[in-house]
DNA sequence: AGAAAAATGTTCGTAAATGTTCGTATTTGT
DNA sequence: ACAAATACGAACATTTACGAACATTTTTCT
């Protein structure tokens, strides 16, 4: 096992498939060298091999759901990775459904003692490979566009349940205020989440305040802190601060922030 | 334990992958010193040595899982077969942990108007990508080894359904009649899917009466059926007559198919 | 301060990873 | 269906990393 390999796993993981012109690209190296890698991470089954790349096992796979999980990645990550910032170690959060609260997961990989609490099939598949955390897993009615789990059995199980944090997504941001889903049976569980997390993370991207959502889940003032990727508009920060809810614009760390790792990623040949 | 070596912990935490290089850089040591304090962290199960480096240690269990996955796969594809045959289209099925359950889903692809109800993760993925079926998960504490959800919370929410047929593996059975189970927390869901289902079928192949294990399920007389791929053994057949247990033995039908099964470790290569 | 123990540096033979080349297999475009 | 383009894996050469053994320095204990 190389460091390039636990990496390729990595970047599979988070990507969904890998070619190996991206990763020669991105390592600096024959495409002999990742197709020896990928033969063994198959041969591990790791990944799936396939012309041209590889794919991560067909158990973890998704098709349309992927792509929209692409969708302002580099916002994502860093959202996610302002959000994994205010979790500390042992501690019990809970991740809601969203592709934003996804990404928070993979940031969450190297904290330990965490008990992940989630109604997200794919948070639940991704957070059983982390070694040092605990996982419960919210059951209900499976939404199979998302992986979310909703209705009324995820309700009353939320109910039963307490955690230091919640994380929570949206679909569409009022300027006014108000938290709003697309999806009215969604709306039950992210009440009960609210309602059973000590403190509360609305983590949302500036793009939800062009979008329109039918359902209200709630408002600002009912959580405590909001991250995003921009400063929101005035009249939002407004009422965020009248009603002592933080709001913090995540840093951009993914543009081009790759290269300094590189002492990491291309470990003696950089010198070549 | 040395402050290099505490730290080299605190950045392979943060960073989740090192480097021999980096390392070296960062504390102005010799490469061997390094060496030494990696071989040392791997040793004690800190961190994984890889060549270059190290990472944080994987998890192992799904490994084992795999493996396990793949253990008798044949015997599994014909008993799964078999009990997808008594499953008709639009009722309601709970499948439980086990590779031998995880199976039978697979079967059930082609199957429509199911409500299908699980507490394993791999089975709510696979289940996912049904179209023409809806699903329910339960939840509860996730275990990493197998992706099955167990405790309290899932016997509860269980006991609030109801469903025409439960497919339940197991990880012993004794000649007479019992049914067993390594882990004692999932002895009390089994309980339950038992009580709430209509029709219960045991999916067990042969192996299993080599097995031993600590914890009782319940007995043959509990379930309506009993699926193996090979006549059990004449005491176990008089008590399931005597409690109006059907037993059933799959057809073999992927007898010469799977003879290699590095056919699993690379897929599409194999052939060549 | 002096001896013992631990940590680190140095050297070198061995093992592993990577690059290179080439013939074969798979896709892709027509 | 065929041909060109691309990807593939095997075999070998080269580079790089590794660990063992011993020398040297630093720390610890009395």
């Amino acid at each position: 096992m190389t460091l390039r390999k636990s990496e390729i796993i990595e970047i599979a993981r988070r990507e969904g498939k890998i070619t190996v012109e991206g990763l020669v690209d991105h390592f600096q190296v024959t495409p002999q060298t990742i197709r020896r890698d990928l033969s063994e991470l198959a041969d591990a089954g790791q990944v799936e091999r396939v012309h041209g790349g590889a794919v991560l096992p067909s158990t973890t796979t998704n098709i349309a759901y992927n792509e929209r999980r692409s969708l302002n990645l580099s916002s994502k990550v860093d959202i996610a990775r302002e959000c994994a910032k205010h979790i500390p170690n042992d501690c019990a959060v809970f991740l809601n459904i969203g592709t934003t609260t996804e990404a928070v997961i993979d940031e969450l990989r190297h904290h330990r003692g965490l008990l992940i609490i989630t109604n997200n099939l794919n948070i639940a598949t991704k957070a059983s490979s982390h070694a040092n955390n605990e996982v419960i897993v919210i059951g209900g009615n499976l939404r199979k566009s998302d992986g979310g789990m909703v209705g009324a059995l995820s309700r009353e199980m939320i109910s039963q349940l307490r955690f230091d944090f919640a994380i929570i997504g949206c679909s569409a941001l009022h300027e006014e205020g108000e938290i709003l889903d697309f999806d009215v049976q969604e709306v039950g569980v992210s009440k009960a989440i609210i309602a059973r997390g000590d403190t509360v993370i609305l983590a949302a991207d500036m793009s939800k305040f062009d979008r329109k959502a039918p359902a209200k889940v709630g408002s600002v003032a009912d959580v405590d802190i909001v991250v995003t990727n921009e400063v929101p508009p005035a009249r939002f920060m407004q009422l965020c601060a009248r009603s002592d809810t933080k709001v913090i614009v995540a840093q951009k760390t993914t543009a081009l922030a790759k290269p300094p790792p590189s002492e990491k990623t291309r470990p003696s040949r950089a010198r070549a």
